[in-house]
DNA sequence: TTGTATTTTTCATATTGTGAAAGTGATTTT
DNA sequence: AAAATCACTTTCACAATATGAAAAATACAA
């Protein structure tokens, strides 16, 4: 049986609810979606996987297994690669996925921004949000160079080590970032990576201050990014643009040209989603 | 690199199965299951909605049909705005579908489309991508007529006299096309080509309005192309389909039925990235 | 307040999801 | 060629659990 059955009694009553009531306290999931939920999530998470194989990963029976997969895969959720032998997530699932892109314009929007972006720059340009405290990156137009810094859309990476991350949290009041903080371990991808708080902290106001975040070979090597935030109607940052490259193109001298480009691009984007950029002084 | 470019038939029953079987016939599909997925792909279908008007639009009952969206809800595959009191399709679900993109690469999925499409018209089947202002042919399968025509992949190619080019051109809104068109010095490599500003962009709305592109010697004498765009998950042509040939087999009249199977073949393709064609009727 | 619309929860029921084990096709070994 | 092996698919009996009706809870309007 499943160890965490019983102990979600703890706020039987939610406190802050906006407007709506929608507690989910109760045990009210269906257990066998959610069983197939779990398939559906692993299958996504590494290569494609032969039945056995998923079937000793996720401890459901084959039997059970394959009648989810056959299940989704009537409905193009996932795939079965004959040649192989193996599973895989669907075009479908890619499709419906996708739709979340649609719930904002966001994504349309900054599209043409983008690409804009990449041609002024010949960076590769990113869109990304923040998603539970991770960065997820939605959109992506990338350079026409040979080498490129690659972040597919879909990427969900930390925070504290990415350019877009790091705009982000530099717009975030003391409490929200304390609660940011707290929830998490931030990793040391390589000895430039900011893991303390209090470098954390210093970093971020003076991203705050100049209107830009560097992410300086802090998560790859040899990478650098630059990015800045867009803002919503309200003026919270919702997301931010970046464009990212090697080293060999941004180099220290290229930094304050790029991030003209990336603030305008930002600029452009909060104003064609209606929003409203409280820093902005023009 | 991989010599494996047997064909893709696993279609409904897979008669001649590669390696495994895998039939599929039987019911084993779970209902619960099914149903579920129905509700998630009808979330995807427009924009949210409250718990109401989906229970009337997929005719679950309403406490089923929360159990569901609960469920999902847990796994991040949906989410409740309680602002606006509806149910989206959340971010998760887009991270998850994001692995389908990465799982192969355009060529790889472009290979079976273009044994096929080669196999229909009897002629050389080219896959081209927009590449810095020219065309990159990134794949093709040759004909097995001895006379052929012959663009080895890696090849860049100017985009207004070739039929791939001339195809993703007649994609690009107004502003694109300028911004290319200022970039470059159009070639007069034959009589045929066009490289005057007004000549293109009248070719262009022909182009955009039939749905395929053709190139008439426009590069090479005695070579004719015919070519159709290939769109991704926002509706942007990113890529091109083409089969070209000598004129003595691909005269005037052999480019409408040219032209129904390489449409057919680029919608195959639109299809198989999870793409979709904004014209599209049908 | 009262009324109405919408969402959660309860509860009784039988639908249907489940694993074990047998069945089947393909591959490897004898 | 036959047997053994492996991996997937189906059968089957059973009870776990998904389900809808209706009741309770919540929000919002009048």
């Amino acid at each position: 049986m499943d160890a965490r059955d019983e102990d979600l009694t703890s706020d039987r009553k939610a406190r802050g609810r906006p407007r709506g009531w929608h507690d989910k306290t109760a045990q009210n999931t269906i257990k066998s979606l959610d069983r197939a939920m779990e398939v559906f999530e692993h299958l996504s998470e590494g290569q494609g996987k032969p039945l056995s194989v998923l079937a000793t990963e996720t401890g459901q029976s084959a039997a059970t297994l394959y009648r989810i997969l056959v299940t989704l895969e009537g409905r193009g959720l996932v795939e079965f690669d004959a040649q192989r032998q193996v599973w895989n997530i669907g075009a479908r699932a890619f499709v419906i996925g996708a739709r979340y892109l649609r719930r904002t314009s966001l994504a349309d929007r900054a599209r043409p921004i983008l690409r804009q972006l990449m041609e002024t720059t010949g960076e590769t340009a990113n869109l990304g949000v923040e998603q539970g405290g991770m960065v997820l990156f939605l959109s992506q137009i990338e350079t026409t160079e040979s080498i490129r810094a690659f972040f597919p859309p879909g990427t969900l990476s930390q925070m504290h080590a990415s350019g877009i991350g790091k705009a982000l949290l530099a717009q975030m009041d003391g409490d929200r970032f304390d609660r940011w903080y707290k929830g998490r371990q931030p990793e040391q991808f390589t000895e430039h990576t900011l893991v303390e708080r209090s470098a954390l902290v210093e970093a971020l106001a003076e991203i705050r201050q100049r209107g830009y975040a560097v992410d300086g070979e802090e998560k790859t090597l040899g990478m650098r990014c630059i990015a800045a935030p867009v803002f919503d109607v309200s003026g919270e940052a919702v997301a931010g643009l970046s464009v990212s490259g090697p080293t060999s193109r941004v180099e220290a001298g290229a930094i304050a040209p790029l991030s003209r480009a990336v603030i305008d691009a930002a600029r452009a984007l909060t104003r064609a989603i209606g929003g409203e950029d409280p820093g902005a002084r023009g």
